[in-house]
DNA sequence: TCCGGCTCATTTG
DNA sequence: CAAATGAGCCGGA
């Protein structure tokens, strides 16, 4: 039983998507029109927190789907610390493949924030995000600001 | 700065 | 199995 949740947040609306009281998607992005199901107190908080700076990491599994390598990817991802920024190269020297393959993976990790794909950027810039959606990229550098990176 | 070639996992035929 | 595709990178013109 799947049920959809909106969270208002700074820059626009977030979508999770809950499977069983489980957090299995989060998207960056959502149209506030579905007003579906009541976001659990324990997201609200959590997502109130972060944005207002007093949460750097959601400390929550990664999806389990996926291929092994994405799961190592998003894994790596995981680790790094609020505030401080890699590059797809860097991921991808530390798990033993490329960057281009770095990149494939993170475009396909449905929880966002949680997994903060934000965080990797390309060598000489910003990067891509969420395979070039709309405003992606402009959630992707207010990210980043949030957490005090200059870039 | 722009452009081609290299790269690697995934997807598609 | 072969070819095409990406949130990349590097070197040359």
């Amino acid at each position: 039983m799947k049920q959809a949740c909106i969270y208002q947040a700074p820059f626009g609306n977030i979508t999770l998507i809950f499977d069983g009281g489980e957090l299995i998607e989060l998207n960056l992005h959502g149209d506030l029109a579905h007003a579906p199901y009541p976001l659990p107190e324990m997201w609200q908080q959590k997502l109130d927190d972060y944005f207002a700076g007093r949460l750097k990491n959601f400390a929550h599994p990664i999806s389990s789907k996926g291929t092994p390598f994405q799961q190592k990817v998003w894994q790596a991802i995981s680790e790094i610390p609020a505030g401080q920024v890699m590059s797809y190269q860097d991921i991808a020297r530390q798990i033993g493949s490329g960057p281009r393959a770095v990149g494939s993976a993170c475009g396909k990790n449905p929880l966002a924030l949680v997994v903060p794909c934000h965080r990797v950027v390309a060598k000489g810039g910003l990067g891509g995000f969420s395979s070039g959606e709309d405003n992606a990229l402009a959630i992707k550098r207010w990210l980043l600001h949030h957490e005090g990176v200059a870039i």
